[in-house]
DNA sequence: CCTACCGATCGGTAGG
DNA sequence: CCTACCGATCGGTAGG
């Protein structure tokens, strides 16, 4: 067998290899879940053998570890990154909604937004999978809800207003467009997620109480 | 072999072991998916062979929609029922939020709502599953809409209320509430998509808009 | 509704 | 990164 055909690579070919794979895992549990990954058929996709894309990760768990750890990166540069240099408060969480929007219209994975799929996905189990996500969430939601605080401090807000609940309205609108883009195939779903989003936090013409 | 023993059964013992095999796989399902149900599981935790599971069913995607339709059963009898004779408009729009939020907050299933679970999990695939979650969804969304409609007309709603687009937020809501509820242990989660949800109607105090 | 199978595929390992 | 395996489990079938 000739080494430098089918034998081993050199550490930058691997790295390349490994990123490879890591890009299609994402890409796939976009769509199928992190569950829908298998060695087999990212070996298929990817003109490898089995044992050459395991042998990156050791086990099926740190190959969908490897994924998340992406996906997380991914999601931080499409819908943090372009906000990060909007003012703090009020006018940076807006840049974040859009940013949102933006990500969910055009999404960088084939399934749409993974956080949100492999977040119901692994809601109820348990394990490092589970617990990374979990991690992630409570991140995100930190960073809204701190968004939020600062607005309100900052008089941007009305001062009763409720951050959490803030905070909680926009990760629950975000996550839950995902089925009506996708399943009901309502092509306005990241518009009128922003929409909500805007009325969530109050900047949008919200409907007038009548009772 | 002894028949009546590990032969063949009368129709009512077949139809009641029927009915243990759906309610066990809806209940898988809203933990671990309508992919998470397998005939072998399902064999072992109710004591039965894998074909006698399969039997009823004749393949494993009848067995899903046969899942599918229980669960859908009860979520109209969850949700939907205990609002149906409030009186149409407002009132029964704000009833079908309460249950709902019930229905969040003390579950039928084990992982919380099927529907949302499998809305995800089936939202970028194709066939029969994916057709008839698609379906219902449509279904849902349009009933929800109607009703804002009738408060609109009845003047319970501003005329320039978007009937379609609180029927989203409403939607979105509440599917987007699992994940807050079991992936990051927000046990106040139930009521703060109620909030949410009456926000979006416009019943809740809003935060006033600053530009 | 059972036993006894089937081929296919799963995650993973040994050894080069 | 490959070939050549492993036991376990998958959905499903034959026949009673």
């Amino acid at each position: 067998m000739l080494r430098g055909v089918a034998g081993r690579r050199t550490d930058a070919q691997a790295r390349e290899t490994r990123r490879r794979i890591v890009e299609r895992a994402a890409d796939i549990a976009s769509r199928d879940g992190l569950d829908g990954i298998t060695i087999g058929r990212l070996a298929t996709d990817l003109e490898l053998s089995k044992a050459g894309v395991l042998g990156h990760f050791g086990s099926k768990q740190e190959l969908q570890l490897a994924a998340l750890e992406y996906a997380v990166e991914v999601f931080r540069a499409s819908v943090w990154e372009p906000a990060r240099d909007a003012p703090p408060g009020l006018e940076r969480l807006l840049a974040i909604c859009e940013a949102w929007a933006a990500y969910a219209e055009d999404p960088p994975f084939s399934g749409g937004c993974f956080v949100a799929t492999t977040s119901f996905e692994f809601a109820t189990r348990a394990g490092r999978v589970h617990d990374e996500l979990a991690t992630v969430g409570r991140r995100w939601k930190r960073a809204l809800t701190a968004e939020v605080e600062i607005a309100i401090e900052a008089g941007e807000l009305p001062a009763e207003s409720d951050a959490d609940q803030i905070a909680f309205t926009l990760d629950a609108v975000a996550s839950g467009t995902k089925p009506a883009l996708y399943l009901l195939g309502d092509d306005t779903a990241p518009r009128r997620g922003l929409r909500a989003m805007r009325q969530a936090i109050g900047v949008d013409e919200a409907v007038v109480a009548t009772r």
